[in-house]
DNA sequence: CAGTGTCAAGGTGGA
DNA sequence: TCCACCTTGACACTG
């Protein structure tokens, strides 16, 4: 088991997800934001590590306007031996890379230049993925989209569209169940179809519940993630006390995610804490974490040279 | 220079 | 048909 939190990390004192307005494109901008991106990412990654926390997701904004048809520099080989620096490093220490794509990404879209840009921004996720040299274990999270008021006919659409994918973007793609559209249920129907891994969202299932208790959605969504696609990936918040539903907490639960811990044993997975202050509750995880024989320390903390 | 309106992209539901 | 909301930070313009 791994933990780990999403894309912004508030103590190395830098982002890697820093931009610019489209109107102030450049490939010199787009250059210098990057290297920039990518000098923050080696950061967060080295305070990840020493921290126990072998889990992050990579934010969309590495590589600010990739899929856009502006953008049409070389960035994958400008930048070619950063990012595999980056991915050896990940590889060494044992690490888990994942990342999630906005809603932007609609693959079951009726209009089909909507589904031509999810797959170019899909194509662009998985190619910072490639360029680490990661295997298929870090993996790109997508949910199925949208209704458009048939949802079987949305669902039938979200396979034939998958079923269209390059294998670049089809090796790294799972589906999540959100909060509100497709459950789930719905996400293990997909999987049968299509054979698609689904990584299981705690706090979406719990607003947007299909009658299956927590330790079986575990179990079962676990069983969608053949030998190479690495153990199951979920997501897990609790709601912002008083605050709007569907809203994440500010900070981790304890007793919550203790007694998540509880209820999901022995089903192994890795744990992505959509939770506002991030690092610093995925610290508290792992303070918690430790004491389940299903966690894991890095790599490095084995090896006799300290 | 601080404050703040706005930012590539979509879907949904209410007015 | 149009707009706010979802959720979020931070860019970049205004005064």
């Amino acid at each position: 088991m791994k933990i780990g939190y999403p894309c912004i990390n508030r103590s190395v004192g830098c982002s890697c997800g820093r931009t610019f307005r489209l109107s102030s494109y450049s490939d010199e901008r787009l250059e210098e934001t990057v290297r920039e991106n990518l000098r923050c990412l080696d950061l967060i990654l080295r305070f990840n590590q020493r921290e126990s926390i072998l889990f992050f997701r990579i934010g969309s904004g590495l590589v600010p306007f990739a899929s856009h048809p502006v953008c049409t520099a070389a960035w994958q080989d400008t930048f070619a031996s950063e990012f595999g620096e980056i991915g050896r490093f990940v590889r060494e220490h044992g690490m888990r890379i994942s990342m999630h794509p906005d809603q932007f990404v609609v693959i079951n879209a009726k209009d089909p230049d909507i589904v031509d840009r999810s797959v170019a921004e899909l194509r662009y996720h998985a190619a910072v993925l490639d360029a680490m040299h990661l295997d298929r274990t870090a993996r790109v999270q997508i949910h199925v989209g949208g209704v458009y008021g048939d949802r079987e006919a949305s669902m039938e659409r979200f396979g034939s569209e998958y079923a269209r994918l390059d294998e670049s973007i089809l090796r790294r793609l799972v589906v999540e169940n959100d909060d509100s559209r497709y459950t789930l249920a719905d996400c293990l129907r997909i999987h049968e179809e299509t054979g698609i891994p689904v990584l299981f969202d705690v706090f979406h299932h719990r607003v947007n519940p299909s009658g299956i208790a927590v330790a079986e959605a575990v179990e079962r969504s676990g069983a969608t993630w053949g030998p190479e696609d690495g153990i199951l990936m979920t997501d897990y918040s609790t709601p912002m006390p008083g605050g709007r539903k569907g809203r994440h907490a500010e900070s981790l639960d304890g007793a919550d995610f203790e007694q998540f811990l509880a209820e999901t044993a022995p089903t192994d997975m890795d744990i992505m804490l959509e939770i506002k202050d991030k690092e610093k509750s995925a610290l508290a995880a792992v303070g918690i974490a430790r004491r389940d024989a299903r966690f894991l320390l890095p790599a490095d903390r084995y090896s006799p040279k300290e």
